[in-house]
DNA sequence: AGATGTGAAAGTTTTCACAGCC
DNA sequence: GGCTGTGAAAACTTTCACATCT
């Protein structure tokens, strides 16, 4: 199987939102028009897209949407549930602890950490807010195989090193700083000021 | 001016960041090697995005840290700070509200509003939260012109077609859904799953 | 008949390589 | 000498259009 782009992950995941609304809409079938048509892609793109990974639909009839999901549930690696540990409990922390969707799409974050001795041994729900000193023992007690950093920009990197020599692999980072990671691990960054910022220079243009 | 890609404004995002950076640093003077660099891209990918709004550079020397930030600046429209709303006053909602690096940007959330009659009149810092009844009054009253939505996403077409009418042009959403906007209107969507699964699908590849 | 799957064409983005200027 | 700015080439992505299969 080829490399497959950046492009088509983005989208692959929205099309798996979109069939989850359509199985709650009870529709059973799909074809590659609608699927296009909901995600705002042209219908080509979604059968190129598609085809990357397999051959899932029949000709003259389309897409059955249970399967077809479950088949990009697969793909993204969504049929197991993924352990994972915040580092960083302030606010921003406490927002991405709260937030349904992450579990509902088989993340739990079992672990929340953060270096501010102020915040120890308190507790969120059924989660105590953990040293990092102890990050060794809680990553490899735990299982835990995915970095959630919501720290300060200039501890970012520390923290992103620390998990890593911890056996951490992937990082999902909110810090708006360049983070260097070794080969080997995936890091992923959100930057929610960027997404403002394409806004405004959008309306510069008009 | 050519059109410019959005690969390229997501760039010019991160420039601006690291450039700032330097700045903090006394770093006075920056070549499109060590711009490159610090950004994960490569010289001549700087060179050509930069060349798209100007010659910003002496041959020969490379780039003034502080004029190039300040034109970057210009371009993605941060020369002046702007008015938003923010609607759901739900855990995410509250985050976004203390994030600091939004007012730091120059973005400032003036209002809070939710449909939840249960969160009305209750205050987060200096800040009310109004019912999304009163936000034309608001818009207007205001001067908004961004809304960031963080409501469930059950209602989020719902609150888009209604800050539209209310007369905001852009549109910073969160939840994860498929939002549909009229022409002129700015739509930035930000799905935290997404970011999350592009990690799992990267480990179910190696 | 009707929709998929897919090579080929078109379009877009990135890299190359070097002329041009400090 | 050294680094920018930029056409041209290469690489990549999307769209087209139709053969293929149910």
């Amino acid at each position: 199987m080829e490399r497959v782009s950046e492009a088509t992950i983005r989208r692959m995941s929205s099309y798996y939102r979109r069939l989850g609304e359509m199985e709650q809409e009870q529709v059973k079938t799909v074809s590659s028009d609608l699927l296009a048509e909901r995600n705002g892609v042209s219908p080509a793109q979604v059968r190129k897209d598609l085809s990357c990974f397999g051959n899932f639909g029949k000709r003259g009839w389309g897409y059955d949407v249970q399967e077809l999901r479950e088949r990009i549930r697969s793909i993204l690696g969504l049929d197991r549930a993924w352990n994972t540990c915040l580092v960083g409990a302030g606010n921003l922390g406490q927002a991405l602890f709260r937030y349904k969707e992450f579990k509902r799409q088989g993340f739990n974050i079992v672990a929340v950490l953060d270096s501010d001795s102020h915040k120890m041994g308190r507790t969120w729900g059924d989660a105590k807010i953990s040293p990092l000193t102890d990050l060794k023992r809680i990553v490899c007690d735990a299982n835990i195989e995915i970095g959630i950093v919501a720290v300060p920009a200039g501890s970012a990197q520390e923290v992103v090193d620390t998990l890593v020599s911890c056996g951490v692999r992937g990082i999902l980072n909110f810090a708006p700083r360049q983070i260097q990671v070794p080969p080997g691990v995936v890091l992923r960054n959100v930057d929610l000021t960027m997404a403002l910022e394409w806004i405004t220079y959008s309306f510069t243009r008009k």
